[in-house]
DNA sequence: CTTTAGTAGACTATTTTGGTCTATTAAGGA
DNA sequence: TCCTTAATAGACCAAAATAGTCTACTAAAG
């Protein structure tokens, strides 16, 4: 498995340098792969991906970097996974009814589309903001 | 991606058809496959791992098969996708600290373990009764 | 003692994951 | 105008997971 792999994980750690870090100038990704010793062309690749849906916005060249293309409270981390992981829901079948050709009524999906609920909702509903936050209090 | 395979649908749709045809005889596994249009050596082995997990019984030689080893109500849907899915958790670093060895304080973690959180909730709540109801009317 | 059906485990093809490599384009600064 | 920095584009690749298959064996019914 997983619902979320390396792309996810990376890509949110990016975001969290991005939201800490952000300024007046753009953050060049070396910086950012040193600090989170992340490899930097495989971020690079992640970085391109989440400007390619909105999220980064990037300036070229030297002092170039990326930045966040909105408020960290703005984006979802549905939208950053949904990006890097590729795919619109769980199971293709939740999307696309052809794929299960055979059974006309297929009992399974109410179950799976539950659970494709209850994921997207819960990512929904947390923001890079919330992630963001320096240290989580577990005591209280 | 999948957090849920083809190993977690099949096995769900195997429990479903037990569960209907629930009787005095144990089913085979042949009728199922048939039925299901499912690869049946490969669900012997689904079978088998459900069998490992305590949700099935078997008796074997001829005239054998499968039955459920407990009442559908008392089947848990988290506990058919975590035998076939072979998990406990969403991320490993979320049961082993050791895994995530460079920060000591990860801020992603949060996240993900909510996330964790959310789908096991979902998925304990669903019970293998509630996925066999024969027509679900979406109407209403 | 033959047939049916579960059991055990090695084996395999395909896809996904987690990268790497090379080359190019754009911008800043000397 | 070069030189350096840094994003961009896209081909490439190794390892792991997924989705099976194959063979041989064991147990029970008739």
């Amino acid at each position: 498995m997983s619902l979320i792999t390396t792309r996810s994980r990376y890509g949110l750690r990016l975001l969290i340098e991005l939201a800490d870090r952000a300024g007046s100038a753009p953050i060049d990704l070396g910086s950012v792969a040193r600090n989170q010793d992340i490899p930097e062309l495989y971020l690079s690749k992640l970085a391109a991906t989440l400007k390619a849906a909105g999220v980064l916005r990037s300036e070229r060249g030297a002092k170039g970097g990326y930045r966040l293309a909105r408020r960290p409270e703005d984006i979802s981390i549905l939208s950053v996974v949904e990006a890097l992981e590729g795919r619109s829901s769980l199971l293709e079948c939740t999307d696309d009814p052809a794929i299960c050709a055979r059974s006309g009524e297929c009992r399974t999906l109410p179950v799976w589309s539950g659970l494709d609920k209850a994921i997207n909702d819960y990512l929904r509903g947390v923001s890079l903001a919330d992630a963001a936050v320096a240290v989580i209090d577990y005591s209280i």
